[in-house]
DNA sequence: GCGAAGCTTCAGAGATCTGCGAAGAGCCGA
DNA sequence: TCGGCTCTTCGCAGATCTCTGAAGCTTCGC
């Protein structure tokens, strides 16, 4: 199998910039361009020219995150990889955890201070915005889901 | 000045897994916590334990993203900060940079493939989906804004 | 049941990053 | 103009992370 493109790779790096693993970022962005349904872990390896062990590690992680899915492969004994309808719409609701942790961070200190406090306003302010997140994003997310369909 | 409380470094913990470097989360933190107005350079690094050269590197950082506020120090010397109001806000609009980096990962990528290729179908859904957040993740944090002194 | 193909796990070498401390620059009052 | 107080920059040592290659395990066909 060919080597992937330079705009795969330069994608690669913006998913890294995004928080993902470079072996992660480049798994993703081989199975983003490559032209079949799916692609083994096999290919790609080969694609990549890495180890198959940073291939095992990196489909491991994607998959935990919803980003890639495991596909039954019949008449053959290797595993088939691809990205799922959706994938990105996933990847948003994990960084939704997040805003949740960071909430919760807020929530925590104000625990500590007591809200009247300066420290406690502030941490309170904190606190409200990513309540709002919280709440707002997965309405954002699920009304890009629904229009999709209807496009 | 006390050390930080474990909340603090709970969050700055926090923070950390959201993408910032150790020390920068840790200033971050340590102004968040404060029951003053504003800290110094000096206040911070005692704070925290921590070299003056790492406080001075994690201020540029954070100044530079809008999260902290040099105050100018009447009658002093010494350089005052303190987090501005909407400084989370302020955050979040920074982090749909990365959105728009995305987008346009995949637009570079569909104009190599064609947009009629099974690479091309799957990149444009990607284009697609950042391009949404791209439009409406301004128009949630007007709103928050704008709600904001409502209350 | 056996052999082979492929996946996973793991230890270690190499690369990368981080934070410190010291040296240097800038600024203010005297 | 000079002296001192801060802030900034930079090289380096230590710590951390990453990817590989090899060994072990599972699964499947024969």
């Amino acid at each position: 199998m060919a080597a992937l493109s330079d705009p795969a790779e330069q994608l690669a790096l913006t998913l890294t910039q995004g928080g993902l693993q470079r072996m992660t970022a480049r798994v993703l962005a081989a199975l983003l361009f490559t032209e079949q349904e799916t692609m083994t872990a096999g290919e790609i390896a080969e694609t990549l020219s890495i180890s198959s062990g940073s291939v095992s590690t990196a489909v491991k992680a994607l998959t935990t995150v919803g980003l890639i899915q495991r596909v039954p492969a019949p008449g053959s004994r290797r595993e088939h990889f691809r990205l799922p309808e959706g994938a990105w719409a996933t990847l948003m609701s994990g960084q939704n955890m997040t805003v949740k942790a960071m909430r919760e961070a807020a929530e925590q200190g104000i625990a500590t201070t007591g809200e009247d406090s300066t420290a406690g306003r502030r941490l309170a302010e904190m606190r409200d915005f990513y309540d709002y997140l919280w709440r707002e994003l997965p309405v954002l997310i699920d009304r890009w889901r629904s229009q999709k369909p209807g496009q």
